[in-house]
DNA sequence: GCGATGCCATAGCTATTATCTATGGCATCA
DNA sequence: TGATGCCATAGATAATAGCTATGGCATCGC
């Protein structure tokens, strides 16, 4: 078997191929460059293959360098990975966490969870970053993000996720609307209904064309926000749907519009935590997601 | 950022997981005790988080330690690929290299490709093993195999192919057979032909099956090689497809048997190499591909 | 109970090596 | 042709990885 190289000799490397000089890549990780020098002389030593090419204008990687610096990335990027990985097993739901959410979510969302979370893991510092959900997910697998709060289905490469919460559906229109005025709705009723909805872009404009199949569109009018949808509603461009989540946050409050719900079965979208598979933090993940779930029924 | 751990320190993590102790753990990686025990305490510090339960009948993994083990692991197996992808870079086609070749090519290919390997890469040692597709697969997903040389098309998870040969198809049977003696055949010929073929497993069967798709296979007698099926065909019990390789390597030299062509399209299988996704040996095995087909076409 | 045994932790020492400072050689460029 | 920038080497030193010896503490067999 022959000899490992040490982290810190790939991490040199990885410093040394970034900056392209072994006296500006010693900087760069706070070492002399004689020590980097070495390092890198060692490292070649234990590979047997030379792995940069030292010019007076700098040092570029060999062809050997490139195929080692590649996996030298790897391996660093899964060494990090071990340590917030320990640190997560050993104390689970604290230190900084990073956490996506679609915008049709977090202001409804949000303002109820946080305040409890901060009382039960007041360890943890939940940073946040509204986007729709392609973002997040591409985040979530650029390691940018620990996990992301979305609505479900929606499947991607990579990501993993579970459902926490069933949000359903509820039909809002203005009162002289031919359907206001009813207790429930069926979704069939909503043929040739001309629909508001999110701009494209936005799951809950898909989820919610899933969820009534009859219903259409309009192509020409789309909203940027739930708070604006609700406000065009207002204005007679058209009746929407709207999750309850949102209502029940306030959304249409004092705006005099007729919100029903739905028939059994009620159409609706699952809201649920994703995170990038083979994450250090996926247990966590999950955890921040059942937090969430309680959160939610302590205090419906 | 936190500091990292060594490669020992997870290396030794990982010699007291498998042997449940410190003191034959530290003898399994060839240091004493004490260094093992304080390579694991230094290890729990960087991570600060326990990682072992000492007791009296030996150590066991914390929960945070199995989840540190997994990834240890990982980390570890990364770091040997990228020895080894140092190697190969540094030079190709050299040490030990373990290519898988399944029945119905290993012996009519590699009488002809290895002398030719063996001059052109003289470091390069091969070491051979023969086995069905599926097994060889297995091999090279859990790293026993370097490479394989496999007929195509063949579907598999993490694994990657390139073709690097094409294998006609020839028609065999018994000079008293109502197709011999023909120059040429077409595939439709086949119709209500019962053909003799290998056992299920060989990929051979269903190729030529997919060859023919008119052709219907004998469902009461199957051959184990290629061999015991030109003498099942000898003996009256059917025609059959033989690839022409094994043709050309005299299979059915003084066998008494007719064999011919079919008309172009000309039915075959391709024979190609296959490595695992990301294998350290992958660009490797697409060069031995490469020198193979020189080796085939250089004397065909 | 009570040594005997096996296991892990600690202490103190040594050898190794990682790193630093200082310096030299060698291209490139003004 | 000096000046500059870059990498390699030399020598000294601090950090640490490893070893030997030993102690404490359970468990097990008698």
């Amino acid at each position: 078997m022959s000899q490992l190289p040490t982290l810190r000799q790939l991490q040199f490397l990885i410093a040394l191929a970034e900056h392209g000089s072994f006296s500006r890549a010693a900087e760069a990780v706070f070492v002399t460059q004689p020590t980097l020098s070495a390092a890198i002389k060692e490292l070649e030593m234990t590979l047997g293959t030379v792995l940069v090419e030292r010019g007076a204008r700098g040092a570029v990687l060999t062809h050997a360098g490139e195929a080692v610096l590649e996996r030298a990335q790897r391996v660093m990027a899964e060494a990090e990975d071990l340590v917030i990985a320990a640190q997560a097993a050993g104390e689970p739901l604290s230190g900084p966490f990073r956490l996506g959410v679609i915008p049709t979510i977090a202001p409804f969302l949000l303002p109820k969870v946080l305040p409890t979370l901060r009382i039960k893991h007041p360890k943890l510092e939940v940073f946040l970053r509204e986007d729709l959900t392609e973002r997040l997910f591409d985040g979530l697998r650029e390691r940018r993000l620990d996990a992301a709060l979305v609505a479900l289905p929606y499947e991607s490469p990579l990501i993993e996720t579970k459902s926490i919460w069933s949000d359903e559906f509820l039909f809002a229109c203005t009162p002289d609307h031919p359907l206001a005025g009813r207790k429930t709705l069926d979704p069939s009723m909503l043929e040739d209904e001309p629909l508001l909805l999110l701009e494209d872009g936005h799951c809950l404009r898909d989820h919610a064309l899933a969820a009534c199949s009859t219903g259409t569109a309009r192509s020409d009018f789309a909203a940027t926000s739930l708070h604006t949808l609700v406000h065009m509603v207002k204005s007679g461009l058209g009746a929407t749907l709207l999750p309850r989540m949102a209502v029940d946050a306030g959304l249409v409050d004092q705006m005099g519009l007729e919100v029903m719900p739905f028939d059994p079965p009620v159409a609706g979208r699952e809201i649920g935590v994703a995170w990038r598979k083979g994450s250090a933090r996926a247990e966590e993940a999950l955890q921040l997601g059942e937090a969430i779930r309680e959160s939610l029924t302590g205090q419906a």
